[in-house]
DNA sequence: AAAGCTAATCTAAACGTTTCGGGATTGTCA
DNA sequence: TGACAATCCCGAAACGTTTAGATTAGCTTT
């Protein structure tokens, strides 16, 4: 920029006024001063911007795992709506390790970016104590946060998983293997509560040999499935919290030699582009992943324009039941 | 800063030193400025510090689309080896357009990226204007880029799909329909050449008409299929040229009531998590994914340490097929 | 005891912007 | 013609760091 002016035989000031079109300037010095832009080559540094102005036109965006087909999706949304906008997105995956989360989450703040989304691991703890003070806004998703007041959308898990459940007792299914991921996380908390829900809505106890705490992770879907086929009274349906877990379900019941639906029905949560291409088809809870990453950006964005201080926003959104053909009535 | 300076009552180079801890700094006005920090709850603002050590610690990636499960691994594996390394990674789209390629690459170099892993698409004459003089390293991924001279991680795409077309051909089919993404980006120029290369090899003919140009999504894979199984001789045998495109081809067969691998084969370039898991099990090229984002950001780290000025490197890696059930000997 | 060294700390410029307040020039009106 | 307003442009401070070079204090040396 002092090369532009003193090229064009200007001032900065000036410069500065054509380049950001706030400040009025004379036609001719505004055309000398563009054609020298052009010349030179001129391109406004964005770190300096910064630095003077106080905001990074950048948001911060962590989630748990980029390979689960839901973040994937949520991520790509939030991406392009980011920029549209003129932002950009720092990205980065918690693993779903808390004390990575903090780390990158400081390092965001430390960047100066304008706003966060956060689909958090573990409780609010730390997170609070993270984002404290900085004033930056946070929208979470996915995942609530007892200790934050924030924007937030999120799923009406447990009506999801209750309705998913209901389903498959009407097919006839007494025993069903439900495999969650930690319950420190509050959709997986509500998802288990609509297991539960389904279950005493339909008279039948609630065991928690029936029940198995998996990693999130496809591994963890393995073993749990696992356990849960080799129960002397195994579950004729199971159900998995997410869609890595069933993943390693699946896996679990081709390694037993056994045949979905024939011999178990599977469902779960979080629909896939190829649900429905390959057999079984699977029944899943589709999560409206486009409205979820739209609404995640509307809230943030307001809140960086016009709403600086609204009070804290929640949007729950509705899941929805897609039927296919990998849950079967149960035999006998 | 200048107010634990203050606090503290030493100048804000001391508060610097032990900071950064570069300068050495009696132990006791060290403990005395740290005890200040602490107090103060003060952090070191990146912005700033970017603006005077003209780096970042930022690097700039760009992928065509990242629900494509290649791009999302890939995506994966480069965020995680950045995050090791103390790097925060700015994400863009460019959904298969060069003015939003043009637009994010400039954006991501007015902030004074460190570093650009891009998987461009479109020929490399609007990209090496853009880049030209940035003095920004850069890693090509997936494509290369003739007119660019940059470090690069590709695979040996013709060499790929010469072995899998080969193996269809050793399943006696000689109608094998190819699905491809437009041929101005390398990998699927290459993909194209092995096709052809396959065939003849055993002889064959390459007919046109078999070769159909999709747009590298699940829509355009489902159109080629379409068109390709409404031929009055239709192949026996499908190669698509990436996963969101197989996926369309899948949908095809199965509206038109085909079956795989019974009336068809199935074949394509990627593979997936779950691709053993459904019925049917696809036969995949497999990249090395992992790999591949490991080099590309050890390429990027050697360049943006000790290795600033080394000449261009291009690694290249090779793919793997998987066999499994989606492709069946030709009947008759 | 003065000079010379070393180690610890500080002063101030610089990074590339934005923007406030003020000057210069020109025009308008009484 | 003089006062005043309007218009356009500029100078310089500020954003929060880093760092080269200056300064100071405390020792050693002769």
């Amino acid at each position: 920029m002092i090369d532009v002016a003193e090229a064009a035989g200007v001032s900065v000031a000036s410069v500065s006024a054509v380049v950001n079109g706030n400040a009025v300037v004379s036609p001719e010095l505004k055309a000398r001063i563009e054609r020298v832009i052009g010349d030179i080559g001129y391109k406004r540094n964005a770190i300096a911007r910064s630095l003077k102005m106080g905001t990074t036109h950048t948001i911060g965006l962590t989630v748990p795992h980029i390979t689960n087909p839901f973040f994937t999706d949520v991520v790509s949304v939030i991406q392009q709506a980011f920029d549209r906008a003129g932002y950009a997105v720092m990205l980065f995956c918690t693993d779903e390790d808390l004390h990575n989360q903090d780390e990158q989450i400081r390092l965001l703040l430390d960047r100066m970016v304008d706003g966060l989304i956060v689909a958090r691991v573990g409780d609010g703890a730390s997170f609070g104590k993270v984002i404290a003070g900085s004033g930056v806004p946070v929208v979470l998703i996915d995942r609530l946060c007892e200790g934050i007041e924030a924007d937030a959308v999120v799923l009406d898990n447990q009506r999801a998983v209750f309705d998913a459940i209901s389903y498959l007792i009407g097919l006839g299914h007494r025993r069903i293997g439900y495999i969650s991921g930690s319950l420190d996380t509050s959709p997986i908390h509500d998802r288990r509560l609509g297991y539960d829900q389904a279950l005493r809505a339909a008279g039948l106890p609630v065991s928690e040999d029936l029940v198995r705490t998996g990693d999130f992770r496809e591994a963890g879907g393995y073993k749990a499935a696992m356990q849960l086929l080799s129960l002397a009274d195994r579950p004729t349906a199971i159900f998995s919290a997410n869609n890595p877990m069933v993943i390693g379900a699946m896996k679990a019941i081709r390694d037993l030699g056994l045949s979905c639906p024939k011999d178990v029905s599977v469902a779960c949560f979080d629909d896939f582009p190829w649900a429905d291409v390959f057999q079984p088809q699977l029944t899943t809870v589709a999560q409206p992943v486009r409205a979820i990453g739209e609404r995640a950006a509307e809230l943030l964005l307001d809140r960086l324009g016009a709403n600086r201080n609204a009070p804290p926003r929640t949007i729950t959104l509705q899941g929805r039941l897609i039927v296919r053909n990998s849950c079967a009535p149960r035999m006998g």
